[in-house]
DNA sequence: CATAAACTGTTTACTAGATTAACAATATGG
DNA sequence: CCATATTGTTAATCTAGTAAACAGTTTATG
């Protein structure tokens, strides 16, 4: 941890606090936990991989071909505006294509193609190396418990 | 979940995949975990609230009084030019204040005033409450085990 | 049928959070 | 003393995300 190479000329008063409010709370724990495996993802799928939030929507693309974007968006839990540049991106990048719908002509409905398959499929084999070799001192139980506790914060949601 | 409320014209595809790859990732799952808990957060604390980032800093500064904006910044993982505006902040707000040490004319030490002090007791009960509320489907021990989980992924860090 | 309401994808403007690089002032270690 | 490092700060930049408006289209209702 960064905290410990310094000179810690102030080290006085570190010492009088036990345990920290901070530590206590479930928010902050999440938030720092979440920015070490954020950035352990991105180190991971390198300089011109994938964001988190644009693997997040090619994987959910190649799991339900034809979605709408409107329905994507409610998926990942953003605004469809917002998603309109990952899409673009992905769209860019040759993955997926916007294809029209015939009986509604607002919506374009997004499909994989067969590029956008294969390389999801590298990607998430990045991802699963990653999350492993970073969680490494996790037992199966634990990751799984993990997860349940996770979805059960996730389930509280209206 | 918001995806029920809908026409569902393209459910037919919604129907084939199990369960999602993405819900196999912890970053995923952490991530989703920790936009509900902070946009709770944000409600709770209400509209001239703290944010959660400066909730910290003060909870850091009332309980290591006298703490260097350096030391405090790796205290909350952030760049040290990132503290100046929430360090702005909170003087701004007359809970605490930069003073100078004795010894040492480049540093400014970050001491909380009685207000300070007050204020952050109670805006702590209000986090408290916060995240009662929020996880009250959680137990006392689920509680526990998952703040334990997220420290083993924290103490993964170097 | 006509018309109001709702939905889709999109653009634009904006905000929050964070990083990097530079800087002057100061301190520390050969 | 001189090189190196640290502190607080500013400025520029980047990413992620929201909110509001819009034209085109569909659905619902009187």
């Amino acid at each position: 941890m960064a905290s410990l190479r310094k000179t810690d000329r102030h080290a006085e008063d570190e010492t009088l606090v036990e345990t920290p409010d901070l530590e206590e709370f479930i928010g902050y724990n999440l938030k720092r936990a979440y920015v070490i495996v954020q950035a352990d993802f991105r180190r991971a799928l390198g300089e011109d991989g994938f964001a988190p939030r644009v693997f997040s929507a090619l994987s959910l693309v190649v799991q339900y071909p034809n979605v709408t974007q409107s329905g994507l968006a409610r998926m990942l839990g953003i605004e469809r505006s917002g998603l309109v540049a990952i899409v673009d991106e992905l769209e860019g990048r040759g993955l997926l294509k916007r294809t029209n719908v015939p009986g509604d002509r607002r919506v374009q409905a997004l499909v994989p193609t067969d590029k956008g398959k294969s390389v999801y499929g590298e990607a998430r084999a990045a991802v699963r190396a990653h999350e492993d070799r970073l969680l490494a001192n996790l037992s199966v139980d634990e990751r799984a418990t993990l997860m349940a506790l996770l979805g059960k914060i996730r389930a509280g949601e209206e």
